[in-house]
DNA sequence: TCTAGTGTACTAGTTTTCTAGTACAATTCA
DNA sequence: TGAATTGTACTAGAAAACTAGTACACTAGA
């Protein structure tokens, strides 16, 4: 028995909502990122096993890996066959990991917004760009 | 021949681009909404035919219908059978300008927030596209 | 080595999305 | 009224997205 995935952040558990439309593995995805925006999840913690996932939320062991790999893939999270999966100690070492972490995470968390207020993410988008073009002293100091 | 239709703005033509995989209704809304915010097309402007749009990029009227519905539902224009397809008088006919209202301030408090964490309103925008492009579902409900 | 626990690979079925085919209905104008 | 032009409705097929079934490979620890 591993006792340390029991005795660490082995809290971290997984919601589904079928009634949203949103696919499972999204769903997961974005649930990661949020925990990582709220602090519930950091650098080294583990995640809940491929199966553990599977069999408490009653789905195929594949849809958990999709979300898995898709943040594996950002850089969000490490998986170690045989071992695994763990938040990434440095999410993107080709920059500033922490910054595009946070950037990530507050798109995330307006997406989800906009998305729960009624709003296309393309409506946004384009509010956004709007904005940007408008004030160009929201622009980085320049 | 409606000399009407040709003497105004009739000018506004569709592209398509089927090299990004970006369905083609989509990418008429996308440039409807452009066209307006860079003001090639303005309130009581007509728009290509159905037909005329399907001829012009040999796709089918149905797939024109689909864009040309989509906007009118979000107020953006008006569809008068047997007349023709406009650019509405006012994009936001009362209750749909609270929701408007709603987007811009959903807007200006995310570009807000992602000034105060030091971000770039475009990095933000940049992320949010991304978004938009890994789940052009999330089904809004019709 | 052996076993338990972990992620991985391949394939397939179901659902949803997207586009198309075809016929119908409303409007305008001569 | 009747023809031309416009948008609309219904149906269906192809493609993509999503999830599942099953077997395999890697790792750690006894």
């Amino acid at each position: 028995m591993a006792e340390v995935a029991k005795s660490r952040a082995q809290a971290f558990q997984f919601r589904l909502d079928l009634s949203t439309g949103i696919p499972v593995y999204r769903q997961l995805i974005d649930q990661v990122h949020a925990a990582l925006s709220a602090g519930v999840l950091n650098p080294g913690d583990r995640l809940p096993t491929v199966r553990q996932v599977a069999v408490d939320l009653a789905i195929n062991p594949n849809t958990v890996v999709r979300a898995y790999k898709e943040l594996e893939i950002r850089g969000i999270l490490t998986t170690q066959q045989g071992t695994g999966t763990f938040i990434a100690e440095r999410q993107t070492p080709a920059e500033d990991g922490e910054r595009l972490r946070k950037l990530y995470a507050l798109a995330a968390e307006v997406a989800a917004r906009a998305g729960a207020a009624g709003y296309t993410l393309q409506e946004l988008i384009e509010r956004l760009n709007e904005l940007r073009d408008e004030s160009p002293g929201a622009r980085k100091s320049q």
